[in-house]
DNA sequence: AATAATTTTTAGATTTACCTAAAAATAAAA
DNA sequence: TTTTATTTTTAGGTAAATCTAAAAATTATT
């Protein structure tokens, strides 16, 4: 049994080791908002408890126990987020800090049921997978936006940065999940995109084209 | 803003209020299943935050806002005893423990959101009234199945005890709410209770009618 | 390789919510 | 009205999660 403070730091650590081996104690900091000192405190006690592997000085890895509390986590994060917009209405821009505080309920056939009650989705309002109770994650494959060349077309079917004001930004462009869009233009000058939906054309810069994912069904 | 503590003692009050003016600090402890010198340090921090009006020695009554805060706790948990039991298929005896842990959730606009998807509900699963955003209570009236007298009938409409072997007790016997029943008699020797139901007949001991509340329809 | 810069850890404090044991106040009984 | 019993508070301490400031280890740079 974990305290919330524990599982936020074992999601922390589950995302930033998405991107490196060895999860430094300064990049945990950061995206904890809190200070360096506190982590190691907190790293060491993970570690005695079994759920990460530490060495001073080398950063830490999740262990195999760590790694499935994460994973459930992150499974109840999402699954709250589908019901925040599926059942409530929320926006997909007002979701997260409330399903910050829902991931930490603790029954798990709580889960189980919501999972079921929102017929078992795949993906978060985001488009970021959901694992099902096995902690297994459905295969996408995702292509940058900005990777499309001119012609190619595809579906909108995630996002790569959750940030409040991006989202409202790709809302009010007509920019949602499960969109048909084809690159029709890419302008040298800036990279900007523009891109062609089934009623208009809109005109996104290269940082936006850069978070929003594609599963492509263009020309390959 | 409070803590989860703060919020469950809040509550507790509230609930001790109902039975006695002012609240003593034993009662808060057992009722929390804490020590009196906690409940003591606990209670002195709501004072101080203008909470709870508190006299040494003399127990404790809650303020204004004190009170407003422990309604809506007393809200929002009712309001998710009954998402637990209409949506996700809880039974109403399975739900308390879980909705002790929601019902610290602090969106307001989640919890309005909620009350609509619910079909703003009048009362949870154990038929306690859930009071309105304004903090109302719907008046109802209640008669405890024991003060019926032999030919009485009425609807069952709550319980005034919540443990789980009570409620799966209640569950066995087909006494759920809303079931319209009739008093067809009372035994001298143990004050035992037989009940018409529409389809079977059933008895029930003086302590289980003693919490069983009637919404009375029955001759008078 | 020596020095500088960065990262990480330690040491020592603070706050919250709790505890035990003992003292003080209040209430009940003789 | 004393004495006894109960209730409540105080005093002093613990564990969790945080902090600041300083020391130590690692990494990068000259």
């Amino acid at each position: 049994m974990q305290s919330h403070t524990e599982e936020n730091y074992l999601k922390t650590i589950y995302h930033l080791a998405e991107k490196t081996v060895n999860v430094q104690t300064n990049a945990i900091a950061e995206q904890m908002q809190t200070k360096p000192a506190s982590v190691t405190d907190m790293i060491k006690k993970l570690a005695e408890k079994g759920l990460i592997d530490y060495v001073k000085y080398q950063g830490v890895t999740l262990t195999e126990t760590g790694k499935n509390t994460a994973i459930d986590i992150v499974r109840k994060h999402r699954l709250w987020e589908v019901f925040l917009v599926d059942k409530l209405n929320f926006k997909w821009d007002e979701v997260h800090d409330v399903a910050e505080e829902l991931e930490h309920i603790k029954s798990i056939e709580l889960i189980e049921r919501l999972d079921e009650f929102l017929g078992f989705p795949k993906a978060d309002p985001h488009g970021d997978p959901i694992p099902d109770k096995e902690r297994r994650f459905a295969k996408t494959q995702f292509i940058k936006l900005i990777e499309l060349k001119v012609g190619d077309s595809g579906t909108i079917t995630g996002v790569s940065q959750h940030s409040s004001p991006f989202l409202k930004h790709l809302e009010k462009l007509g920019l949602t999940l499960g969109k048909q869009i084809e690159v029709s233009d890419v302008t040298d000058f800036d990279g900007s995109v523009e891109i062609r939906l089934s009623d208009k054309q809109v005109n996104i810069s290269r940082e936006v084209a850069k978070h929003i994912l594609i599963s492509s069904n263009g020309k390959n």
